[in-house]
DNA sequence: GGTTGACCTGCGGAC
DNA sequence: GATTTCAGGTCAACA
């Protein structure tokens, strides 16, 4: 077992940030977090706002560092980012409520997969069609006493193909999920690449995909590949637009994005999530 | 080009 | 308790 602390120096919160959506294969057992990174399973402990404790059996020293670092984006200068974003009381309340959320970087083939499986569905459900399909077609692995199980590569999805991902439940977006790992597989379209090419590039490639549409593109662009201004719009972030910032009701997903873009550049997908977090606890609190 | 309904499933909230 | 609604959307068909 290694276990290593990190001093990230900014805020840090592995609770919020996990609870935001973004994120759908982990678990909490007593005050530890356990989640997949680069297939290693790893556990972290919140010990402050800019502490953490990690432990890995696969990882260790700066490797294991690095692999987390990379993951909650550390390398963010986030106070840099409040200052840059912060431009009324909706987003510094936000700030102040959920200071030390962070946009994470996670694997772009995890990602798709589920913001495809997002549609018309909700946080509960999601995260059982992932872990249905880690346990499914993935590697067991192990930390202490616990197991979870790597994500399978876009070729064990080919091969389980559109009829056995329906027996897991994913329903009409099995058959999107199998188009996504065929496209990867065979459309000559690394993933990874996509970080090199501009925000619409990618945008425009990854909609190509059977099943994702400009929603789910900003989500991975977001969450996995580098795109920190894009503005994923669903019902929360659309309703905050629209309260706080008196958005018309009628306007296009385009519309709303680019708005949102022209007003906190290249940070937007930061308020975004701030936003979408602060609406959405709210109306369940 | 914008609008509308279908799509799987499960689970809180309304009858 | 049985029934309906609505979920972090996308696509195809239509006017």
């Amino acid at each position: 077992m290694n276990s290593i602390k990190i001093a990230a120096r900014q805020p840090i919160d592995i609770e919020q940030t996990l609870q935001s959506g973004q994120v759908f294969r982990w678990n909490k057992i007593g005050e530890w977090y356990y989640l997949v990174i680069n297939h290693n399973l790893v556990s972290i402990k919140q010990e402050s706002l800019e502490d953490i404790l990690v432990r890995s059996e696969t990882l260790s020293g700066l490797d294991l560092e690095t692999a987390v670092n990379d993951y909650f984006r550390l390398d963010d200068d986030i106070e840099y980012i409040y200052k840059s974003i912060c431009t009324d009381k909706h987003i510094r309340s936000a700030i102040q409520s959920y200071r030390g959320l962070r946009i994470v970087r996670q694997d772009p083939w995890e990602c798709l997969v589920s913001f495809i499986c997002s549609a018309n569905s909700n946080i509960p459900r999601i995260s059982s069609n992932m872990t249905n399909l880690a346990a499914a077609y993935g590697n067991k692995l192990h930390l202490d006493e616990h197991s979870n199980y790597s994500f399978p590569s876009p070729h064990q999805i080919f091969q389980a193909g559109e009829q056995q991902l329906r027996e897991l439940k994913l329903g009409f977006r099995a058959r999107y999920v199998a188009a996504a790992a065929k496209f990867v597989l065979y459309g000559e379209c690394d993933l990874d690449s996509l970080k090199k090419l501009s925000y619409e590039e990618s945008k425009q490639t990854l909609t190509l995909i059977s099943g994702v549409g400009q929603k789910v593109a900003d989500c991975v662009l977001l969450f996995s590949l580098e795109k920190l201004q894009a503005c994923p719009v669903d019902r929360w972030v659309r309703r905050a637009m629209e309260g706080w910032y008196s958005i018309e009701p009628n306007l296009s997903y385009e519309e709303i994005s680019s708005w949102a873009i022209n007003r906190w550049g290249p940070f937007t997908g930061y308020a975004q999530q701030y936003l979408f977090q602060q609406k959405r606890l709210e109306v369940s609190n």
